[in-house]
DNA sequence: CTAAGTTCCGGACCGTGGTACGGAGTCAAG
DNA sequence: CTTGACTCCGTACCACGGTCCGGAACTTAG
């Protein structure tokens, strides 16, 4: 299967399809030309397997955080000779990327804190708000 | 300095006071009473420590990545005595907390496969959407 | 050939988490 | 007792990333 209409990239891509619509919207997916073999009529879009290569880059760039503007911009930059603006974006990211783990982490140990500070009885006052003090700030 | 103006808890909080305000209508700050010593006028209302604790929890608990709407629950939670619910919480945002930080550390990888891969020269195409294939989906 | 199911498309609408605006009230200094 | 800064409050607006709508065109099964 090498060609797919747009339901049929969306099942792929793990996406609605008019989420691939709005993405082409905002110029981060192509949108291909009308085919009909029997010549009448205008046809219908047909997808391949770079359409799904690319909203699958799309998707895994923005668990990495970027925006749909800088995955637009990677995207360009994919197909174009600009490396070291390439690596700027990356190192930007994955110091961004390095502080949002750690906050993450000391999230983590607060709720770790929280749960088990609950967990002794099953009722009386809870204090959430103490569990978060001396971290994640 | 146990008592400040909106302006003294927003700058303590690090948050703008709109914020403040903002939070205030979304019901997870209070609005404590307007206060004026000369009796004239109807005053301004005032923030002690309490409200600095609860601000900076509201912060560390969205970095922990629950929704304003969960902030408020908690915030409930904190003065009441269901610690079950309490847990429940915790016990679903660490599971979330855990899944987010395994993605993240993939896309970190990821992401340091894209600069090494273009690292070599400073032109020509740098397979940027290649970099992320088979991890981070 | 027709009916059901898709696709196409523009534009409206949504939830989340704020941010800005504008006018009136309040306060502190000079 | 004015001036300038800050507060109060409602309402409007914003960015982000979608999601839904409705009507027309298209395709496919029967």
């Amino acid at each position: 299967m090498t060609e797919r209409t747009i339901a049929g990239l969306a099942r792929e891509g793990g996406v609605g399809v008019e989420t691939i619509r709005f993405y082409q919207r905002r110029g981060l997916m192509p949108t291909p030309g009308r085919w009909s073999r029997d010549g009448v009529g205008a046809g219908i879009r047909r997808y391949g397997e770079e359409d799904v290569r690319r909203l699958k880059f799309i998707r895994s760039a923005q668990t990495a955080g970027f925006t749909l503007e800088q995955i637009k911009e990677l995207l360009s930059l994919d197909a174009g000779e600009d490396r070291a603006r390439a690596r700027v974006l990356a190192a930007e990211r994955l110091e961004a990327l390095d502080r949002t783990i750690a906050d993450l982490e000391a999230a983590r140990a607060a709720l770790r804190r929280l749960a088990s500070a609950c967990a002794v009885k099953d009722s009386g006052p809870c204090p959430i708000i103490a569990a978060f003090q001396g971290e994640t700030a």
